[in-house]
DNA sequence: CACAAAGTGGGGAAAAGTGGGGAGTGTGAG
DNA sequence: CTCACACTCCCCACTTTTCCCCACTTTGTG
């Protein structure tokens, strides 16, 4: 499970150190792609695996083949070195607009990398807008049961 | 089950004592995360559960992206020391408000930490208003029945 | 009143994060 | 074929943060 929100340096070379909590629940195999709304995204293998669902195929729908090109085409196995960080390709920061500052989040079962702007928009949420959010999820969840 | 408020200070480390009472039934794995109306809650393993549901994937919908990336966000599992105390992040302090004093509320199921100010206005309420209050809740459930 | 338990505060060791230098490897041009 | 350049990766050193331990104060209880 990994949980909270970190904000880590990334320097000239594109390293960007994983926190020591994420780092012990990675084992080797993890790896890193593009994710919806212009994040990056670490799986660990066994969430990884879950998505093998996704094949090319001749019967698989176009949209469905122009995501699994992106996802698997930017996917790249996480290498850490001795200080627990990964480098981030030029590919990679370019997509999340990533320069001196990235912002790492554990999203239950996968980790995901932002930009600072964005991920304050999402991240520094009011109470209020944090309890609306909340009640959705009730609401949410209520809906699901029916 | 959780009952009573405590006042305990917050150190400048942004330590804070759990109540003894409390802490005897928080397990290892229990989680602290933002809640409604700005305050902080604990989560004891058997509640937070309910919440694990929510993962990320391909199939994902925007929504549920975005909610589970503020609620596991802001959530960390919670860590005692030698002296039953849990360290409050200076993200966590800032959407609570809270600088020197916290009031640790057990309602029930689960452990809220409120800020001065706002615990006193929801703490001291008069007769009259507990009284309202009660209603208005009597009222909404008898609106859900039907 | 005395003792025990709970809460509070601070110092220091250890770990985590950050930045830079340099060796090794591969590529491309002369 | 050789040399120069660029890039990657590994290692080292420094800074910052975390957390563990000790000691004191306060509260509650017999």
């Amino acid at each position: 499970m990994f949980l909270g929100t970190y904000r880590h340096s990334v320097d000239a070379k594109g390293r960007v150190a994983i926190p020591a909590r994420f780092r012990e629940q990675l084992p080797t195999g993890t790896v890193i792609s593009k994710g919806a709304e212009g994040c990056l995204q670490l799986y660990p293998p066994q969430e990884w695996a879950g998505e093998q669902g996704l094949r090319l195929g001749s019967t698989t729908p176009a949209e469905e083949r122009r995501l699994a090109r992106m996802m698997f085409g930017a996917a790249r196995e996480c290498e850490f070195d001795g200080q627990g960080r990964i480098v981030l390709s030029a590919d990679q920061r370019q997509y999340a607009a990533i320069t001196n500052v990235a912002w790492i989040v554990g999203v239950n079962n996968l980790i995901e990398i932002w930009n600072d702007e964005q991920w304050r928009r999402i991240g520094e949420a009011t109470p209020e807008e944090y309890t609306r959010i909340q009640d959705q999820v009730v609401e949410r969840r209520r809906a699901q049961r029916t």
